[in-house]
DNA sequence: TTTTATGTGTGACATATTTCCCAGCCTGCA
DNA sequence: TGCAGGCTGGGAAATATGTCACACATAAAA
């Protein structure tokens, strides 16, 4: 985990060879790199790109964490919430399509930033750039099955008790006997990313804790207590 | 559309041009694929990979239909249905994770395979074949995140109108004053399709039916009479 | 401090969907 | 021909979930 208030203006180089899509680059190619990307940070709740515009930036989360959505009619579908080392906007520097959702800043992030040209120069000068790049969408493409089946298959206490369990892999801190997810989300967040209306993700919560298979901390922040209590909700 | 009866032994070289994955290559180049590559033809009904077993090939889709499906306590959830032109299996050669999902060929399809190795080498030193395997998993997000949203927000009506407008846009063959589906579904495999159950998706179709929205031939096939009428059930 | 906004927990009621069951209709096959 | 199996269509009851409405707590803002 890189600490915000560890990061210095000069060191991009070093922090970037810690970033999956960078690795197995030279050291000279890494200093080609943190010559042509940039930083910037991001305070909570900004809109990092519209929907619809056409996508002018990758970005790497360095730090912080981001929520990808879509607004239609009213309501809010979250289809992933990204975090440090995630990569954001490369789709449409890929494939010349307009943004499909929109991303927004759960808290302050900071993020580097490179424009398309240096993408692009990127990916076909440096080959494992786009080997890692392949690497990094499949299993994007794993963890989107894994939704899909969730939304077809599972009832409302099994799509939430998933989506705790998957938090737990990707944000989990272990803490005396459990796990606590870093990232602090509403229900009715967590309604977003499951389907279901936020009433109904109250009752699952409260059922969930009366089970003591999950807690809340003092900033609201989830506790996963045994995850194979969760995972029998899953089928 | 490539027709089964038109391949020939040896005309492999002239097929791999047609194929995405290949595009930007250099005769050479296609020549050496074309000697790495072999064909095997699997009859309707056959399992081309089962799950959980280490992947070893890809294999690409030359003629027919496969369904990608996870199979877990009775229900079925279909993640997509694959057809010419279409890779699959290259995940677990990417990742070495094992494969999270089975494919069905749903009708006598003949693919194009390659071993580990050979897609491997071609992913190292055919510099196009990462590009394109990159738009193409980028493609295969996008169509992931519409189904997301589609099982996240809309009813069972919006979802299975999105799922035939989808097929029109990606199977669809121009009639007159309609669009007819190639591929031929049950009303069972539509809703392992839209995560609902047969019993509903045939109320939806017969209400689809009577709205003169979609209607069905004399092989099953499906015919859509009017997309915009479809379209405004996802909102 | 008061006010405002935001998040949680809950009841009543309306809808949506599933499950189980059965009937009719095909098609392929013995 | 007759039977078995798969597919469609639909009834009835049981569940699951959504919607609307409100009380309450807590934290941020004025």
């Amino acid at each position: 985990m890189i600490k915000m208030t560890e990061l210095k203006k000069d060191d991009t180089r070093n922090i970037l060879s810690d970033i999956k899509l960078f690795e197995g680059l030279t050291p000279t190619q890494l200093d080609w790199v943190a010559k042509h990307a940039h930083r910037r940070t991001f305070t909570a709740g900004t809109n990092v790109m519209t929907i619809e515009q056409p996508g002018e930036a990758v970005f790497i989360i360095l730090h912080g964490t981001v929520k990808i959505h879509i607004e239609q009619s009213g309501r809010d579908v979250i289809l992933s919430i990204l975090g440090s080392g995630d990569l954001l906007g490369e789709m449409s520097l890929i494939d010349s399509v307009g943004r499909s959702a929109s991303a927004l800043t759960l808290e302050n992030t900071l993020m580097l930033w490179m424009d398309k040209t240096t993408f692009n120069y990127l990916l076909d000068n440096f080959p494992p750039v786009a080997r890692n790049l392949v690497k990094i969408l499949s299993a994007r493409v794993r963890l989107s099955d894994q939704v899909i089946q969730s939304l077809a298959s599972l009832d409302v206490n099994g799509r939430v008790a998933r989506q705790l369990l998957a938090f737990a892999e990707r944000y989990g801190r272990e803490v005396t006997n459990a796990v606590q997810i870093r990232i602090i989300l509403t229900q009715g967040d967590l309604a977003d990313l499951v389907g279901a209306s936020r009433k109904r993700v109250n009752q699952t919560m409260v059922f969930l804790k009366e089970q003591g298979l999950v807690s809340t901390d003092a900033d609201g922040r989830f506790i996963i207590h045994d995850k194979a209590g969760l995972a029998r909700f899953c089928d």
